[in-house]
DNA sequence: TATTGTTATACTCTATAACTATA
DNA sequence: TATAGTTATAGAGTATAACAATA
Protein backbone atom coordinates (compact mmCIF):
# COMPACT_ATOMS: atom_id res chain seq x y z
CA UNK A 1 0.00 0.00 0.00
CA UNK A 2 1.17 3.43 -0.78
CA UNK A 3 0.92 6.22 1.76
CA UNK A 4 1.11 8.98 -0.28
CA UNK A 5 -2.14 7.71 -1.81
CA UNK A 6 -3.59 8.36 1.26
CA UNK A 7 -5.63 11.52 1.54
CA UNK A 8 -5.55 13.91 4.57
CA UNK A 9 -8.99 15.50 5.30
CA UNK A 10 -9.30 19.37 3.82
CA UNK A 11 -7.53 21.80 5.93
CA UNK A 12 -3.95 21.33 7.36
CA UNK A 13 -2.71 17.77 7.50
CA UNK A 14 -1.13 16.37 11.36
CA UNK A 15 0.53 13.69 12.04
CA UNK A 16 -2.23 12.21 13.93
CA UNK A 17 -4.23 11.87 10.41
CA UNK A 18 -1.26 10.05 9.42
CA UNK A 19 -1.44 7.60 11.96
CA UNK A 20 -4.78 5.75 10.32
CA UNK A 21 -4.07 2.47 11.97
CA UNK A 22 -3.96 3.03 15.52
CA UNK A 23 -6.36 6.44 14.92
CA UNK A 24 -10.19 5.96 15.91
CA UNK A 25 -12.96 7.16 14.11
CA UNK A 26 -14.61 10.22 14.71
CA UNK A 27 -17.09 11.18 17.23
CA UNK A 28 -20.44 10.31 15.75
CA UNK A 29 -22.41 12.94 17.02
CA UNK A 30 -19.88 16.00 15.50
CA UNK A 31 -19.59 14.20 12.27
CA UNK A 32 -19.09 17.09 8.78
CA UNK A 33 -21.93 16.52 5.76
CA UNK A 34 -19.89 19.07 4.02
CA UNK A 35 -22.77 20.00 0.89
CA UNK A 36 -25.04 17.24 2.26
CA UNK A 37 -26.62 19.80 4.34
CA UNK A 38 -27.55 21.61 1.66
CA UNK A 39 -28.76 18.78 -0.74
CA UNK A 40 -31.97 18.66 -1.06
CA UNK A 41 -32.38 14.86 -3.11
CA UNK A 42 -30.78 13.30 -0.04
CA UNK A 43 -33.44 14.86 2.29
CA UNK A 44 -36.18 14.42 -0.78
CA UNK A 45 -35.02 10.25 -0.56
CA UNK A 46 -35.07 10.29 3.04
CA UNK A 47 -38.74 12.19 3.41
CA UNK A 48 -40.41 9.43 0.84
CA UNK A 49 -38.56 6.28 2.41
CA UNK A 50 -40.23 7.23 5.87
CA UNK A 51 -43.60 8.61 4.61
CA UNK A 52 -43.90 4.98 2.50
CA UNK A 53 -42.97 3.19 5.34
CA UNK A 54 -45.52 4.89 7.70
CA UNK A 55 -47.81 4.47 4.58
CA UNK A 56 -47.01 0.73 4.54
CA UNK A 57 -47.01 0.16 8.04
CA UNK A 58 -50.73 1.76 8.27
CA UNK A 59 -52.05 -0.58 5.69
CA UNK A 60 -50.73 -3.17 7.33
CA UNK A 61 -51.46 -6.74 5.60
CA UNK A 62 -54.84 -6.57 4.73
CA UNK A 63 -53.98 -3.90 1.59
CA UNK A 64 -52.54 -3.70 -1.37
CA UNK A 65 -48.98 -2.31 -2.17
CA UNK A 66 -48.26 1.04 -1.52
CA UNK A 67 -47.24 2.10 -5.11
CA UNK A 68 -50.40 0.16 -6.72
CA UNK A 69 -52.63 2.43 -4.40
CA UNK A 70 -52.13 5.39 -6.56
CA UNK A 71 -53.27 3.27 -9.46
CA UNK A 72 -56.44 2.31 -8.10
CA UNK A 73 -57.18 5.57 -6.81
CA UNK A 74 -57.36 6.45 -10.55
CA UNK A 75 -59.08 3.58 -12.00
CA UNK A 76 -61.85 4.13 -9.52
CA UNK A 77 -61.82 7.80 -9.76
CA UNK A 78 -62.21 7.13 -14.08
CA UNK A 79 -63.73 4.19 -14.92
CA UNK A 80 -62.54 3.49 -18.40
CA UNK A 81 -59.30 4.97 -17.92
CA UNK A 82 -56.82 3.39 -20.22
CA UNK A 83 -53.43 1.98 -19.61
CA UNK A 84 -51.45 4.93 -20.93
CA UNK A 85 -53.39 7.33 -18.99
CA UNK A 86 -52.71 5.40 -15.88
CA UNK A 87 -49.01 5.40 -17.36
CA UNK A 88 -48.63 9.06 -17.79
CA UNK A 89 -50.83 9.91 -14.70
CA UNK A 90 -48.41 7.68 -12.35
CA UNK A 91 -45.58 8.77 -14.09
CA UNK A 92 -44.79 5.04 -14.72
CA UNK A 93 -43.89 2.72 -17.97
CA UNK A 94 -46.85 1.15 -19.20
CA UNK A 95 -45.04 -2.42 -18.83
CA UNK A 96 -45.16 -1.56 -15.06
CA UNK A 97 -48.67 -0.77 -15.42
CA UNK A 98 -49.55 -3.57 -16.82
CA UNK A 99 -47.82 -5.68 -14.42
CA UNK A 100 -49.78 -4.15 -12.08
CA UNK A 101 -53.07 -4.47 -13.58
CA UNK A 102 -52.95 -8.00 -14.36
CA UNK A 103 -51.93 -8.21 -10.43
CA UNK A 104 -55.21 -6.50 -9.76
CA UNK A 105 -57.56 -7.96 -12.21
CA UNK A 106 -55.70 -11.80 -11.04
CA UNK A 107 -57.31 -10.40 -7.39
CA UNK A 108 -60.86 -9.01 -8.87
CA UNK A 109 -60.14 -5.75 -7.85
CA UNK A 110 -60.67 -4.14 -11.51
CA UNK A 111 -62.11 -5.79 -14.65
CA UNK A 112 -60.58 -4.53 -18.45
CA UNK A 113 -62.48 -4.24 -21.07
CA UNK A 114 -61.79 -3.77 -24.94
CA UNK A 115 -63.39 -0.51 -26.43
CA UNK A 116 -65.51 -1.04 -29.37
CA UNK A 117 -64.28 2.65 -30.47
CA UNK A 118 -59.98 1.40 -30.55
CA UNK A 119 -59.86 -2.56 -30.43
CA UNK A 120 -55.78 -1.32 -29.08
CA UNK A 121 -56.97 0.44 -25.80
CA UNK A 122 -57.87 -1.44 -22.60
CA UNK A 123 -60.26 0.11 -20.34
CA UNK A 124 -60.22 -0.82 -16.67
CA UNK A 125 -63.04 -0.68 -14.32
CA UNK A 126 -62.80 -0.98 -10.78
CA UNK A 127 -65.09 -4.21 -8.99
CA UNK A 128 -66.99 -3.69 -6.15
CA UNK A 129 -64.33 -5.31 -3.99
CA UNK A 130 -61.76 -2.75 -5.59
CA UNK A 131 -64.00 -0.19 -5.08
CA UNK A 132 -64.21 -1.01 -1.44
CA UNK A 133 -60.69 -2.21 -1.26
CA UNK A 134 -59.35 1.40 -2.55
CA UNK A 135 -61.91 3.12 0.17
CA UNK A 136 -60.24 0.91 3.13
CA UNK A 137 -56.69 2.20 1.77
CA UNK A 138 -57.86 5.90 1.58
CA UNK A 139 -59.55 5.44 4.80
CA UNK A 140 -55.85 4.61 6.12
CA UNK A 141 -54.13 6.87 3.71
CA UNK A 142 -55.89 9.90 5.83
CA UNK A 143 -54.64 9.19 8.88
CA UNK A 144 -50.56 8.88 7.31
CA UNK A 145 -51.58 12.45 5.99
CA UNK A 146 -52.68 13.26 9.23
CA UNK A 147 -49.43 12.41 10.92
CA UNK A 148 -47.64 14.00 8.05
CA UNK A 149 -49.90 17.02 8.29
CA UNK A 150 -48.94 17.33 12.25
CA UNK A 151 -44.80 16.89 11.10
CA UNK A 152 -45.06 19.58 8.49
CA UNK A 153 -47.85 22.12 10.54
CA UNK A 154 -50.74 23.58 8.98
CA UNK A 155 -49.17 26.86 7.90
CA UNK A 156 -46.41 25.38 5.95
CA UNK A 157 -49.11 22.34 4.38
CA UNK A 158 -49.97 24.04 1.28
CA UNK A 159 -46.72 26.05 0.89
CA UNK A 160 -44.83 22.47 0.94
CA UNK A 161 -47.09 20.64 -1.48
CA UNK A 162 -47.00 23.63 -4.13
CA UNK A 163 -43.29 23.86 -3.56
CA UNK A 164 -43.00 19.74 -4.27
CA UNK A 165 -45.03 20.90 -7.83
CA UNK A 166 -43.12 23.36 -8.60
CA UNK A 167 -39.95 21.32 -7.96
CA UNK A 168 -41.38 18.77 -10.05
CA UNK A 169 -42.46 20.32 -13.27
CA UNK A 170 -39.16 22.37 -13.26
CA UNK A 171 -37.06 18.94 -13.59
CA UNK A 172 -39.30 17.62 -15.54
CA UNK A 173 -39.20 20.50 -18.03
CA UNK A 174 -35.27 20.36 -17.80
CA UNK A 175 -35.09 16.89 -18.34
CA UNK A 176 -37.47 17.71 -21.67
CA UNK A 177 -35.05 19.81 -22.95
CA UNK A 178 -32.59 17.64 -22.48
CA UNK A 179 -34.02 14.48 -24.08
CA UNK A 180 -33.72 16.75 -27.54
CA UNK B 1 -67.94 -12.07 -16.52
CA UNK B 2 -70.58 -11.29 -13.95
CA UNK B 3 -71.65 -7.94 -14.87
CA UNK B 4 -72.95 -7.40 -11.11
CA UNK B 5 -69.38 -7.02 -9.89
CA UNK B 6 -68.53 -4.55 -12.60
CA UNK B 7 -68.53 -1.25 -10.03
CA UNK B 8 -69.43 2.14 -11.44
CA UNK B 9 -67.82 5.64 -10.32
CA UNK B 10 -68.77 7.55 -7.57
CA UNK B 11 -71.76 9.50 -7.60
CA UNK B 12 -75.23 7.98 -9.57
CA UNK B 13 -74.71 5.37 -12.20
CA UNK B 14 -75.52 6.15 -15.59
CA UNK B 15 -76.29 3.89 -18.59
CA UNK B 16 -73.28 5.37 -20.29
CA UNK B 17 -71.13 3.89 -17.67
CA UNK B 18 -72.88 0.60 -17.90
CA UNK B 19 -71.66 0.53 -21.85
CA UNK B 20 -67.74 -0.20 -20.98
CA UNK B 21 -67.50 -2.14 -24.31
CA UNK B 22 -67.77 0.90 -26.18
CA UNK B 23 -67.51 3.53 -24.28
CA UNK B 24 -64.18 5.51 -24.65
CA UNK B 25 -62.04 6.49 -22.08
CA UNK B 26 -62.08 9.82 -20.54
CA UNK B 27 -60.04 12.77 -21.28
CA UNK B 28 -56.98 12.70 -20.06
CA UNK B 29 -56.85 16.54 -19.22
CA UNK B 30 -59.35 15.68 -16.93
CA UNK B 31 -58.66 13.35 -14.98
CA UNK B 32 -59.94 12.73 -11.35
CA UNK B 33 -56.97 12.61 -9.00
CA UNK B 34 -59.36 12.05 -5.98
CA UNK B 35 -57.19 11.98 -2.96
CA UNK B 36 -54.08 11.86 -4.78
CA UNK B 37 -54.05 15.44 -5.06
CA UNK B 38 -53.58 15.88 -1.21
CA UNK B 39 -51.26 12.54 -1.36
CA UNK B 40 -47.54 14.19 -0.53
CA UNK B 41 -45.92 10.70 -0.25
CA UNK B 42 -46.57 10.15 -4.45
CA UNK B 43 -45.07 14.02 -4.52
CA UNK B 44 -42.08 13.12 -2.59
CA UNK B 45 -42.03 9.85 -4.49
CA UNK B 46 -41.80 12.06 -8.11
CA UNK B 47 -39.37 14.81 -6.40
CA UNK B 48 -37.31 12.57 -5.77
CA UNK B 49 -37.35 10.72 -8.78
CA UNK B 50 -36.42 13.94 -10.81
CA UNK B 51 -34.23 15.24 -8.76
CA UNK B 52 -32.25 12.32 -8.80
CA UNK B 53 -32.17 12.26 -12.64
CA UNK B 54 -31.44 15.40 -12.61
CA UNK B 55 -28.46 15.02 -10.41
CA UNK B 56 -27.82 11.90 -12.34
CA UNK B 57 -28.14 13.84 -15.81
CA UNK B 58 -25.16 15.96 -14.77
CA UNK B 59 -23.16 13.38 -13.82
CA UNK B 60 -22.15 12.11 -16.71
CA UNK B 61 -20.71 8.75 -16.88
CA UNK B 62 -17.42 9.91 -15.46
CA UNK B 63 -19.20 9.83 -11.83
CA UNK B 64 -20.55 7.42 -9.62
CA UNK B 65 -23.31 6.11 -8.86
CA UNK B 66 -25.53 9.20 -7.07
CA UNK B 67 -26.21 7.25 -3.62
CA UNK B 68 -22.75 6.93 -3.42
CA UNK B 69 -21.60 10.07 -3.51
CA UNK B 70 -23.64 10.30 -0.30
CA UNK B 71 -20.72 8.29 1.24
CA UNK B 72 -17.83 9.42 -0.64
CA UNK B 73 -18.78 12.96 0.70
CA UNK B 74 -18.91 11.67 4.15
CA UNK B 75 -15.33 9.89 3.92
CA UNK B 76 -13.64 12.26 2.24
CA UNK B 77 -15.22 15.17 4.81
CA UNK B 78 -14.46 12.39 7.94
CA UNK B 79 -11.61 10.25 7.38
CA UNK B 80 -11.43 6.99 9.23
CA UNK B 81 -15.25 7.92 9.42
CA UNK B 82 -16.20 3.76 10.02
CA UNK B 83 -18.76 1.64 8.56
CA UNK B 84 -21.46 1.59 10.92
CA UNK B 85 -21.55 5.40 11.25
CA UNK B 86 -21.60 5.82 7.59
CA UNK B 87 -24.50 2.92 7.65
CA UNK B 88 -26.37 5.29 10.47
CA UNK B 89 -25.40 8.63 8.82
CA UNK B 90 -26.69 7.76 5.14
CA UNK B 91 -29.82 5.65 6.43
CA UNK B 92 -28.23 2.08 4.89
CA UNK B 93 -27.69 -1.17 6.27
CA UNK B 94 -24.50 -2.20 7.38
CA UNK B 95 -24.55 -5.02 4.11
CA UNK B 96 -25.26 -2.36 1.62
CA UNK B 97 -22.04 0.11 3.10
CA UNK B 98 -19.95 -2.96 2.66
CA UNK B 99 -21.04 -3.14 -0.67
CA UNK B 100 -20.14 0.36 -1.88
CA UNK B 101 -16.86 0.53 -0.10
CA UNK B 102 -15.76 -2.85 -1.76
CA UNK B 103 -16.68 -1.12 -4.97
CA UNK B 104 -14.92 1.98 -4.09
CA UNK B 105 -11.69 0.28 -3.06
CA UNK B 106 -11.72 -1.02 -6.17
CA UNK B 107 -12.09 2.13 -7.94
CA UNK B 108 -8.92 3.22 -5.79
CA UNK B 109 -11.38 6.17 -4.23
CA UNK B 110 -10.90 4.64 -1.01
CA UNK B 111 -8.41 2.58 1.50
CA UNK B 112 -9.66 0.93 4.11
CA UNK B 113 -7.38 0.12 7.06
CA UNK B 114 -7.82 -1.73 10.96
CA UNK B 115 -7.96 0.48 13.98
CA UNK B 116 -5.41 -0.42 16.30
CA UNK B 117 -7.74 0.06 19.66
CA UNK B 118 -10.56 -2.03 18.03
CA UNK B 119 -9.42 -4.41 15.27
CA UNK B 120 -13.58 -5.10 14.53
CA UNK B 121 -13.24 -1.38 13.22
CA UNK B 122 -12.31 -0.51 9.76
CA UNK B 123 -11.91 2.87 9.21
CA UNK B 124 -12.46 4.68 5.30
CA UNK B 125 -10.02 7.55 4.48
CA UNK B 126 -10.43 8.78 0.89
CA UNK B 127 -7.77 8.73 -1.92
CA UNK B 128 -6.10 11.34 -3.51
CA UNK B 129 -8.08 10.33 -6.66
CA UNK B 130 -11.22 9.66 -4.29
CA UNK B 131 -10.75 13.67 -3.59
CA UNK B 132 -10.57 14.47 -6.85
CA UNK B 133 -13.63 12.36 -8.18
CA UNK B 134 -15.86 14.14 -4.90
CA UNK B 135 -14.73 17.79 -5.27
CA UNK B 136 -15.83 16.93 -9.25
CA UNK B 137 -18.90 15.33 -8.04
CA UNK B 138 -19.70 18.04 -5.40
CA UNK B 139 -19.08 20.53 -8.79
CA UNK B 140 -21.27 19.03 -10.73
CA UNK B 141 -24.05 18.85 -7.87
CA UNK B 142 -23.95 22.44 -7.05
CA UNK B 143 -25.04 22.96 -10.45
CA UNK B 144 -28.11 20.98 -9.44
CA UNK B 145 -28.62 22.36 -6.62
CA UNK B 146 -28.73 25.88 -7.96
CA UNK B 147 -31.69 24.33 -10.75
CA UNK B 148 -33.31 23.28 -7.42
CA UNK B 149 -32.80 26.65 -6.23
CA UNK B 150 -34.36 28.18 -9.14
CA UNK B 151 -37.41 25.70 -8.90
CA UNK B 152 -38.80 26.62 -5.12
CA UNK B 153 -37.49 30.10 -5.05
CA UNK B 154 -34.97 31.74 -2.51
CA UNK B 155 -37.83 32.66 -0.05
CA UNK B 156 -38.99 29.38 0.34
CA UNK B 157 -35.68 27.22 0.48
CA UNK B 158 -35.02 27.87 3.89
CA UNK B 159 -38.69 26.49 4.71
CA UNK B 160 -38.69 23.81 1.87
CA UNK B 161 -35.20 22.19 3.58
CA UNK B 162 -36.59 22.30 7.11
CA UNK B 163 -39.81 21.32 6.69
CA UNK B 164 -38.36 18.05 4.82
CA UNK B 165 -36.06 17.56 8.19
CA UNK B 166 -39.23 17.79 10.44
CA UNK B 167 -41.35 15.92 8.28
CA UNK B 168 -38.36 13.20 8.46
CA UNK B 169 -38.21 13.92 12.05
CA UNK B 170 -41.52 13.08 12.77
CA UNK B 171 -41.80 10.03 10.88
CA UNK B 172 -38.85 8.75 12.11
CA UNK B 173 -40.09 9.16 15.97
CA UNK B 174 -43.12 7.53 14.75
CA UNK B 175 -41.67 4.41 13.13
CA UNK B 176 -39.78 4.26 16.73
CA UNK B 177 -42.93 4.01 18.31
CA UNK B 178 -43.86 1.59 16.05
CA UNK B 179 -41.09 -0.64 16.31
CA UNK B 180 -41.86 -1.22 20.45
C1' DT C 1 -46.11 4.02 -39.89
C1' DA C 2 -47.73 4.97 -35.27
C1' DT C 3 -49.95 3.46 -31.11
C1' DT C 4 -51.70 0.14 -27.39
C1' DG C 5 -50.63 -3.22 -24.71
C1' DT C 6 -47.90 -7.76 -23.56
C1' DT C 7 -44.05 -10.42 -22.48
C1' DA C 8 -39.43 -11.76 -21.25
C1' DT C 9 -35.74 -10.11 -19.28
C1' DA C 10 -32.67 -7.45 -16.61
C1' DC C 11 -31.32 -3.65 -13.83
C1' DT C 12 -30.86 -0.68 -9.51
C1' DC C 13 -30.90 -0.30 -4.97
C1' DT C 14 -31.50 -2.21 -0.86
C1' DA C 15 -32.34 -5.43 3.10
C1' DT C 16 -32.26 -10.09 5.69
C1' DA C 17 -29.92 -13.66 7.74
C1' DA C 18 -26.16 -16.42 8.73
C1' DC C 19 -21.52 -16.02 9.34
C1' DT C 20 -16.47 -14.67 11.17
C1' DA C 21 -13.65 -11.98 14.09
C1' DT C 22 -13.19 -9.46 17.62
C1' DA C 23 -14.51 -7.30 22.14
C1' DT D 1 -23.00 -11.92 24.85
C1' DA D 2 -22.61 -7.97 21.97
C1' DT D 3 -20.70 -5.52 18.09
C1' DA D 4 -18.28 -4.62 13.31
C1' DG D 5 -18.15 -6.11 9.13
C1' DT D 6 -18.79 -9.75 5.20
C1' DT D 7 -21.17 -12.64 2.21
C1' DA D 8 -24.87 -14.94 -0.26
C1' DT D 9 -29.20 -14.32 -1.42
C1' DA D 10 -33.54 -12.33 -2.26
C1' DG D 11 -36.87 -8.89 -2.90
C1' DA D 12 -39.34 -4.67 -4.52
C1' DG D 13 -40.06 -1.76 -8.05
C1' DT D 14 -39.11 -0.47 -12.32
C1' DA D 15 -37.53 -0.07 -17.26
C1' DT D 16 -35.91 -1.79 -22.01
C1' DA D 17 -36.68 -4.04 -26.10
C1' DA D 18 -38.91 -7.04 -29.15
C1' DC D 19 -43.33 -8.27 -30.24
C1' DA D 20 -48.59 -8.73 -31.86
C1' DA D 21 -52.70 -6.45 -32.77
C1' DT D 22 -54.87 -2.61 -34.37
C1' DA D 23 -55.30 1.99 -36.33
Amino acid sequence: MNKKTIATSPGPPTDDRLTYGTAQPPESNSLDHGILHEFIGMYLRRAYEVAYEDFRARLGKDALQPGYFTILTLIVRNPRISQTQIGTASARDKSSVTKALRWMEDEDLIVRLRSAHDRRIHLSVATEKGIKQQALMEAKALGHLHSLNDAIGPERYATFISTLKDLIDSMETIAATRAD
